[in-house]
DNA sequence: CACACATATTAGTGGTTGCTAATATGATGA
DNA sequence: TCATCATATTAGCAACCACTAATATGTGTG
């Protein structure tokens, strides 16, 4: 670590580290999607949606707009959905090792 | 996602997901390094650095061997390298956006 | 084998975080 | 403005997870 600051880089990467933020940057990867819409998508509850999608807006990884009556959120840009891809690509590779982290650390 | 499990992604992507384990991640970048010197790298305690190894290695993240009485880590691979980096571009460009995640989801 | 050093594991605890339900804010259109 | 729909916020709770201290395992050396 150079410069950046630490804590704030854990901050920005907890943003990938939840199963439900994961699957709403999923969802909207490759178009702009509504709350509702979003909501639908992951069979959620709208309150925790909508909590999670604060996190990933205030983690800079995705960007909403208003557009008449809803809001759709999109991925902040196409460096964010490379990291996704990225993301795909090493996991792919590394799968068979992963049983870590149960419960506890471990 | 397309076909790949969400769950194990996730397990995945928690391997990030702590400022220990990010800066073990950057410690032994550039260098494998044994478990005493990340301990003193980090100003640790050597049970906690044990557990995040763990953690780290279950994640797929980074590899240890034997050598002599020592054991030696280092990132699993060049990918996890470049993922280490593509983390540090995107997240400068995104910096100043994070505020996030407080407490709670938030 | 016994001792010393390096690392791993366990148990217990406190703080963090994601969930739900209820309520509040905000925007649109009659 | 009032009613309605879309989204955000709050409070409370349960589960999770990282931390420390203590102990165990393992490896090399006398």
């Amino acid at each position: 670590m150079i410069k950046t600051d630490v804590d704030l880089m854990v901050k920005f990467l907890r943003g990938f580290s939840d199963k439900t933020r994961i699957q709403i940057l999923e969802s909207i990867k490759d178009q702009e999607k509504t709350v509702s819409e979003i909501v639908e998508d992951l069979n959620g509850k709208q309150s925790n949606i909508s909590q999670h999608l604060a996190c990933l807006k205030g983690c800079g990884l995705i960007v909403g707009r208003q557009d008449g009556k809803f809001i759709k959120y999109s991925l902040r840009n196409q460096q964010v959905r490379d990291l996704l891809t990225m993301f795909h690509t090493v996991f792919e590779e590394v799968q068979t090792d992963i049983a870590c982290c149960e419960n506890h650390i471990e």
